[in-house]
DNA sequence: CCTCGTCCTTTACGACTGTCAAGAAAACCT
DNA sequence: AGGTTTTCTTGACAGTCGTAAAGGACGAGG
């Protein structure tokens, strides 16, 4: 790998810090090759070997950046977590009426799923590995807080727009909601090929269905 | 491992269908030894060397009587599922009154996490697997339909004694009640000790809160 | 009593695992 | 340009994995 040339730094301090970014570029590299890995084959059967492999890298270096397959692992996790946690939250800002809110959240979920299938096979993967291997616990732990209140915001909003309250806790609201999520997920990726996309559509239905019962 | 012998077969029929009983009270064994292991370590980490470890027996003896890891895993998953796809059955039967059913239903949840944690974290991490592991989809699916319909009969009686119909799907229905089980199932595998109890406590709150909405 | 089939133990094989280290290659700095 | 540091490749290590086979123990049937 050509490793790209750091730009010719007078101040060895800016030149420290660039090292320092050039290390942590290389370390999101690494997380964005492995979570495809992870994704595809889970948890499991990932090996550091097959996980290098399926990158531009060699397994060595894997190991250069990240001391343990527990660290590649957590760091992975909580670099996808970034980018997914507030996934929401455009259509919680922009909605303006509760009809909108509802059917563009019902949309969305079918979206990600048809999107980023393997990336929540993933996750899925790893909540439930944490109740083996203790440490997964904290990541999964912090991250399932972050999509409880990704939830949460979203109802919070729909009942103001409907002008009333939910009806649940943010816990029992999150719990419903992922396991018709979950429930999809697993037709959608056990399923035949042909019946994708009408699984994602039932999801729709459901959670449109769904939905006016969270509120009272 | 000392044999009990079979009885004195005068009949040469008789005496192979008792081989052929010793034979599958052998497996029966086995699979009862690995489901504990697997309940324990969960699937990746349930080598067949380990399982074998944690039994009466050696792993020869495992390789004797299933030919392949696969088999072995799947027909564990139908000897559990044998045993607790009726879990609620006697209580949609005895119960008299809705409020009976509810309640009962709610306390039998907890109480199935509370007795066979860990066999339901393996029937989770399995299910998960099947995204991954094409080879477990066809028992996921079957052992998954038959919970479905178990719960079905617990809501369809439910919405009888109410003198209601129930209100959603019977995999909607399911779905919901699923992500709270798992949600509870997670709190009270990967909490800490003392939090148990009220994890369950929590659970059957949420389900007498849930229970009244699913019908209409 | 002796053989045969069943049941089980033991040992072995090749493949794969996470981890590590030696050293080449490249980039950097003066 | 030359020495230093960072980055990467390669090969090796001690284990573990699923699978298999060779052989012993042992009751059943002749």
């Amino acid at each position: 790998m050509a490793v790209p040339p750091a730009p010719a730094a007078v101040d060895p301090m800016a030149a420290a810090a660039a090292r320092v970014s050039r290390h942590d570029n290389r370390r999101d590299q690494l997380a964005e090759s492995a979570l495809v890995t992870l994704g595809n084959l889970g948890y499991a059967k990932s090996s550091l070997r097959e996980i290098a492999q399926r990158s531009p890298f060699t397994h060595g270096v894997v190991h250069y950046y990240f001391s343990n397959k527990e660290e590649l692992i957590t760091y992975c996790v909580r670099y996808y977590k970034a980018t997914c946690v507030t996934r929401y939250d455009e259509i919680v800002t922009t909605s303006s009426t509760a009809e909108e809110l509802q059917s563009g959240f019902a949309a969305k979920l079918a979206e990600t799923i048809r999107e980023e299938g393997p990336m929540h096979q993933l996750w899925y993967d790893l909540r439930n590995q944490s109740m083996f291997e203790p440490a997964l616990r904290e990541v999964v732990l912090e991250i399932d807080g972050q999509l409880q209140a990704m939830i949460w915001r979203v109802i919070t909003k729909y009942a103001d727009l409907a002008g009333r309250e939910p009806a649940l806790d943010p816990a029992t609201t999150y719990g419903l909601l992922d396991g018709l999520f979950a429930q999809t997920l697993l037709a959608w990726a056990t399923g035949p090929e042909g019946d994708r996309e009408s699984v994602l559509d039932v999801l729709t239905a459901r959670v449109d269905t769904l939905m006016p019962t969270l509120l009272r």
